[in-house]
DNA sequence: ATATAATAGATACAAACGCATATACCTTCC
DNA sequence: GGAAGGTATATGCGTTTGTATCTATTATAT
């Protein structure tokens, strides 16, 4: 049983904003990149989502969970990458309220072409700042806390 | 020297997206909190680093690296926080370009009343996730990234 | 000294956001 | 099987954001 010192509670506060901090340091650097200015990062990330994920469809509401947006705002940011011709909806057949989203050629091809530029600036940042065994840790440690908060 | 093998890019991008899902699941409960309904997360950011700071006074720019958004829109929160009495504005003496923003007496005051809240459910989080060990571990290497990333 | 470039912050305007709510569909319970 | 309540997504509307640009001040170079 841990005792809520006050040293205990600066150790939760202050290694939740050394993360908060780091993760803004890293995003502000990788949203440098040129090619995040025709592809914001989190339409970005709404591809990579799409990409990686084994059936290659997606319903908003899963979308939902990995960006940090509301529904209504992932709604419309779905609306605009359909119209630019990057990912397509179709209705669940299981669910008729349930919509699924998937890549198009065309959204499947950007998100590589982004993604690759993407990864080589993150493998560039991290390799310079931690061994392997840190990264590996660090992977450890934030599963290890996401897993508790969000339960999956 | 650390060859670029698939699975070495691997580890950096599985441990950026860790972190980064981390900090999305960590916010996500954070701002269930209902304090923060009547001050954003971002602006209690800005109430947070004016109240850590040994004088008391930042400059916009300064408080711009905190947070990650651009400058017209510190500019126009900072607009906000003043006709809200929680912050004021003075002219910096050496560089008549400058702004130095401070808290008010008012915004000392709800600084403290949500940032308790707010520290209460970061430990609640964090405990229940992290051993102390794990914790420093944690500020140890984000500390080291953030470092390596931002410089400072 | 004066022109030139750089920097700090503010503002105009269009795009994107969150909150509240509407709509459509599913589930449950009687 | 029909009403009541719950869930998935969409839309209206006011607020906040980013991009581009503007003004004012400071630094640099000739």
């Amino acid at each position: 049983m841990t005792a809520a010192t006050p040293s205990h509670r600066r150790l939760a506060t202050d290694s939740w904003e050394s993360l908060l901090t780091s993760q803004v340091a890293m995003m502000r650097e990788l949203q440098k990149e040129p090619l995040f200015k025709e592809l914001g990062s989190r339409e970005y990330d709404i591809l990579y989502q799409l990409s990686r994920c084994s059936s290659g469809w997606l319903r908003l509401n899963e979308l939902n969970e990995h960006v940090l947006l509301t529904q209504p705002s992932i709604s419309r940011m779905v609306d605009r990458l359909e119209s630019r011709g990057l990912i397509q909806r179709k209705s669940a057949e299981d669910d008729k309220r349930g919509v699924l989203i998937g890549l198009t050629e065309k959204g499947a091809a950007k998100q590589k072409t982004v993604g690759r530029a993407h990864v080589q600036r993150i493998m560039e940042l991290m390799e310079v700042a931690l061994t392997d065994d840190e990264m590996r840790t660090l992977q450890d440690l934030t599963s290890k806390l996401r897993t508790s908060v969000a339960g999956h």
